[in-house]
RNA sequence: GGGCGCGUAGCUCAGUUGGUUAGAGCACCUCGUUUACACCGAGGGGGUCCGGGGUUCGAAUCCCUGCGCGCCCACCA
């Protein structure tokens, strides 16, 4: 068989990933009955283009889906796009600016029209890069957030909901983010420690001569303060309390109130409210029933009620008020202070806290069941410490803010009417009011938070709320892949949708893997530059060996440090093999079909090895075990050592099994190499992702491992001494080998391999050692290096010290497992014949 | 203010419930173009497992503590 020198994966992996999707491979039935193993994507946004965050989860995702597959089990990996609300309007929102357009011009129908049409233009974008990258979901069942399908799912989980009493509607302070003009839920506001100032104000006492200094980060809400709070317990509280102090700038008087919110001792002790714009203060407010000012609007700039600084933006009022202040000398104090501001997660802007109509779900009631689900092990998190961080979020979890002031996404099925005031929330759009008839009735304009529909995923995806064959056949879900970051906006939602609406777990494990950074373990980003493009770098590297790279590295829940090297490594590793594969179909495939050497035995049995940890690896999410031990079988026992010996062998035919084999078992990790030399073996079968994954069998020890050891350590010991003596490795030295029993045979079986491997013109006696308690003793015509093996021999003396000191402990022949005792009892031996063979050597 | 995690070779990281000379990849040094592979082979150097205490027959591994560094959650002006 003709096989190129060497591989390029561009050559092949376009094509079979071609191949792959249009032949269905991937395709499942949903026949009833186990075993069987689904995973649905974490759906990436419709905007998005595959990162290497992307391709790391898929590499994992699609290593585990092709070894349940392979195993025999129904296995579904269900793919599909997210609308991503936010990311996506404001992306064709920038377009349409750059058009020249605006948004609120368009109107809320066209403007979707032209978010649809991006969508059908290019929301196909990163599922063709799947399926470039080889990703073997079943693009059958590819669905969006917004299929009609998903979109009724949406629609009967809210108004279920809404009937139950846990979704409704509250004039509540939340997070606005001035430029996407929607409301935020609290985890789409990311902290940031920030340096800023703390400016301490002087209100003056009304009818009194005293100054109340009240201490903010914040000196432009104090337009909208409406009271001031001291502490109950603070001495000044009886002299101050029916009194009123006079806001500044304002022309206002404003109560001063007790509350436990002004802590004694902090700042000057006193504290301004502002219940329009604090959520502290707003919390406050409710408590004094204190009146709300709002003097920042929607945009981030100043109110009318603002009085002179009305229309300014936030950050301009501040300088100004304090300009102000401090001419009229109420500044009493500046000083530097950090605190944590709230950003937009989506575009970074400063959040404003404003008070606003908002719906909102009651997430206690949903929380519960969700935390015992993952207490009694319904859900496993792997790793698990990962529950800790689940249980703290859920058992603190607050009311969900679910509208979102947007156009794209889910509309919310509630209808006002004008004319009662009250809603109607029904499964189909109503024509009346449910509570007057009257037809004056307008549907809420917002939409629903992305994360609704998303956490529907795992069954609105198989058909939910329909009682489909898809949804019996695949729920629960076996698994979920997913980052540490989306544990709360997506994973605990899913469980407790799940529960709700299923009755069941949306799935019975959660892995969380880590973070792709760079080599210097930094966050990879855009901006920083320094980010490793899996488009590009798949095509220059081959997709197989940055699958490999990702996978052997993937501690469980630990970061990996990705570069170009490794990824080299990796590629060279395919090389290595497919280099392997090229000396193999040199040789005639025909023959007995059985081991005809101690190479074919050893490496049938290395293989059986490989073959029981590789199984025992995944299934316990150690991707990185795999990999790795599978890298070493081929590299170091297949190639290095098997094919090398194997050389010398007639009949190869057995060396085409335990290879179709061992491809077989690297399949999951590497399908693209693995398909191309499957297929060019034309073993019977369509393609290599559906053939069996071979399993760890039981097989009696034959003592192989050890015959092989006693040549490995012949042919190693050899080369040490050459190389140490700087022999040219092509001369050939003369070597007596003193052997008997087992090693003499071994030897002697194995004379031409020996002597091949370590180019050695081998004399083997059939005698013991001379004068040394060693299994054999290997002398080479060769003057050997004192001082080196002196060297050799003292540290070895301090080994056996050492464990002569351990073993002639009583208490740790007393304590010690039997086991521990007699591992190192022939360890010691085995260190003595090593000492005994130094020293003949010399 | 709570919670989680990290510190092992020059670099990036493994190290299963404590147990047998602490491993890998890359980098480094020496030698080598033997027809599978120089994208390779053979050999080699390199570690107070962050510091200090403790538990134990035995600690990189468990406990305490100090130092350094990440991350998450939290309405302290």
């Amino acid at each position: 068989m003709e096989i190129e020198k060497i591989y390029e994966p561009q050559r092949f992996e376009p094509h079979w990933a071609k191949w792959w999707v249009e032949e269905q491979l991937f395709h499942v039935e949903p026949a009833p009955g186990d075993p069987y193993f689904s995973l649905v994507i974490p759906p990436p946004n419709v905007t998005g283009s595959l990162h290497m965050g992307h391709m790391f989860e898929h590499s994992i995702i699609d290593a585990l889906i092709r070894w349940h597959r392979m195993r025999g089990e129904r296995t579904l990996w269900l793919p599909g796009t997210d609308h991503a609300g936010i990311a996506t309007e404001l992306m064709v929102d920038r377009q349409l600016q750059q058009e020249g357009i605006n948004k609120r011009d368009l109107g809320r129908e066209e403007f979707l029209k032209r978010v649809w049409d991006w969508k059908r233009q290019h929301g196909g974008r990163i599922v063709e890069q799947m399926k470039r990258a080889g990703d073997s979901c079943d693009w059958a069942r590819e669905r969006f957030t917004m299929d009609p399908g998903l979109s009724h799912a949406v629609r009967e989980a809210f108004v279920r909901l809404y009937e139950k009493g846990l979704i409704y509607r509250a004039n509540y302070i939340v997070n606005w983010c001035p430029r996407c003009q929607t409301v935020l839920s609290d985890l789409e506001v990311e902290h940031e420690e920030t340096q800023g100032q703390l400016w301490h104000i002087a209100y003056p006492v009304n009818g009194s001569s005293m100054k109340l200094v009240v201490a903010t980060t914040r000196p432009e809400t104090m337009l909208g303060d409406t009271a001031v709070a001291i502490n109950p317990r603070d001495p000044r509280a009886p002299d101050l309390r029916d009194r009123t102090v006079a806001l500044p700038l304002m022309d206002r008087d404003i109560p001063i109130v007790l509350d436990e919110m002004a802590e004694l001792g902090f700042g000057s002790g006193a504290v301004k409210i502002t219940p329009a714009h604090d959520p502290n203060d707003f919390e406050a407010g409710k408590r004094h029933n204190l009146p709300s000012i709002q003097v920042i609007d929607n945009h981030a700039k100043m109110t009318a009620a603002a009085g002179q600084f009305a229309g300014l933006d936030r950050y301009e009022a501040r300088k100004q008020v304090v300009a102000e202040l401090e001419k009229l000398g109420l500044m009493e104090k500046i000083e530097p202070y950090k605190l944590s501001v709230g950003k937009c997660h989506r575009c970074k802007t400063v959040v404003e806290p404003l008070v606003s109509q908002q719906w909102w779900m009651k997430m206690k009631p949903l929380a519960e069941p969700a935390i015992k689900a993952v207490e009694d092990g319904r859900i496993r998190f792997v790793p698990e410490n990962w529950a800790n961080t689940y249980f703290q979020w859920m058992r603190n979890i607050r009311d969900w803010c679910i509208s979102r002031q947007l156009w794209w996404g889910h509309r919310i099925p509630v209808w006002h009417c004008s004319a009662c005031g009250k809603f109607t929330v029904a499964r189909e759009d109503p024509t009346k009011c449910s509570h007057c008839g009257s037809d004056k009735i307008e549907q809420d304009p917002d939409v629903l938070d992305t994360w609704f529909s998303s956490g529907l995923w795992p069954f609105s995806t198989l058909g939910w709320p329909d009682d489909t064959p898809d949804l019996r056949a695949f729920y629960p879900t076996s698994l979920l892949v997913t980052g540490f970051d989306i544990i709360f906006f997506w994973a605990a939602r899913m469980i407790m949708f799940g529960l709700e609406f299923m009755g069941d777990v949306p799935f019975r494990q959660v892995h969380i893997h880590g973070l792709v950074r760079d080599a210097e373990r930094q966050k990879m980003s855009k901006t920083k530059g320094n980010t490793i493009d899996p488009l590009v770098i798949n095509d220059k590297y081959g997709t197989d060996a940055v699958r490999f790279a990702l996978l052997v590295s993937a501690a469980p829940g630990g970061d990996i440090a990705l570069s170009e090297e490794r990824i080299d490594a990796e590629r060279a590793f395919a090389n290595k093999i497919w280099n392997a594969s090229r000396l193999l179909f040199s040789k005639p495939r025909e023959g007995s079909g059985k081991p005809v050497s101690l190479a074919d035995r050893w490496i049938a049995h290395r293989l059986n090895a490989c073959a029981e940890s590789a199984n025992r690896n995944f299934a316990q999410h150690r991707y990185d075990q795999t990999a790795d031990e599978l890298y070493h079988f081929w590299w170091g026992d297949f190639c290095d050592w098997y094919l090398e010996m194997k050389k010398l062998d007639a009949d190869w035919s057995f060396a085409y099994i335990v290879y179709e084999k061992a491809l077989r078992l690297l399949h999951p990790l590497m399908p693209f190499l693995t398909e191309e030399l499957w297929q060019r073996l034309g073993m019977p079968g369509k393609s290599i992702a559906l053939a069996e994954y071979p399993r760890g069998e039981a097989i009696p020890e034959t003592g192989v491992d050890a015959e092989m050891a006693i040549l490995q350590e012949i042919v190693t010991s050899a080369r040490a001494l050459r190389a140490e003596n700087r022999v040219d490795p092509k001369q050939t030295v003369e070597g007596v080998l003193f052997a008997t029993g087992r090693a003499h045979d071994v030897a002697t079986s194995n004379a031409e391999s020996i002597s091949r491997l370590a180019r050695i013109d081998l004399n083997i006696r059939n005698e013991p050692p001379p004068g040394v308690q060693a299994a054999f003793l290997l002398k080479l015509a060769l003057k050997v290096d004192r001082a080196k093996v002196e060297k050799e021999i003292a540290e070895l003396e301090k080994v056996i010290a050492n464990s002569q000191r351990q073993l002639s402990n009583d208490a740790f022949r007393a304590k010690a497992p039997e086991k521990v005792v007699a591992g190192m009892l022939a360890k010691q031996a085995e260190y003595q014949a090593q000492l005994a063979k130094l020293r003949a050597s010399l």
